[in-house]
DNA sequence: CAGAATCCAAGAAGATACTG
DNA sequence: CAGTATCTTCTTGGATTCTG
């Protein structure tokens, strides 16, 4: 058998760019409907504007944004999510409802671990 | 850090944890039953000995997973998912099988966009 | 077997400044 | 408004070696 499993990337490594810290935040602010770059950095705590246009440069590129120009005085550029982006936020969304339910516990869990093992 | 604001982490901070590139790799390999340390250097294709290491204290630490050492020669050590870990593994797999199903599409839409703008 | 310790390279990310 | 450019810092991750 001719293992050629690469022709297409790997499952990680879509994984890597699709469930980032940024990645969801941006793909969850988008689904919303267009969003511009503006709104985007105020829905997104905490990114910088390097980090956004970087981030949204890999999503597009991965075609799950798409971006679109308006050629107007100011520039007004707005992102939206492709169809097979669309699919993969109902999968976000339900690890984001899951992170918010038991981010609780998991920081419990932490002081727990931190408190028993020795923090010095 | 004489923080009051966070009560709790982040939920940024959180996905970041549990969606990572390994992290992701490790929970479902673990998701089947108590997996042993090598059968997930195995399983997790790509991590290395370290970085399995790092990601499974980690994991250990935010409670999604259970370390059982058996003392025995040579030693045993089983890692398996807590109940909420669990709950988490079904929005995983749902991620695991968007990535399965689109990577090839995500692979011809870098090539679109790459061979579009300009590769030099 | 299941790690821990150390060193080092590469990439991610922040701060800041500039532009069409 | 929506970026780009540059510089520096911090973190991630690989390779290697050692141990109970």
């Amino acid at each position: 058998m001719s293992t050629q499993v690469s022709e297409a990337c790997p499952i990680s490594e879509v994984l890597d760019h699709v469930a980032g810290k940024w990645s969801i935040g941006i793909l969850v602010a988008a689904a919303h409907g267009p969003i511009r770059f503006t709104e985007l950095e105020r829905a997104v705590s905490g990114i910088s504007r390097r980090m956004l246009t970087l981030n949204l440069r890999k999503l597009e590129r991965d075609g799950l944004l798409v971006r679109t120009v308006h050629p107007t005085v100011p520039p007004k550029v707005e992102y939206s999510l492709t169809p097979m982006a669309r699919e993969l936020h109902s999968y976000l969304t339900g690890l984001v409802d899951w992170a918010d339910r038991y981010r609780g516990a998991i920081t419990r869990a932490r002081a727990a671990y931190d408190g028993a093992a020795g923090p010095v």
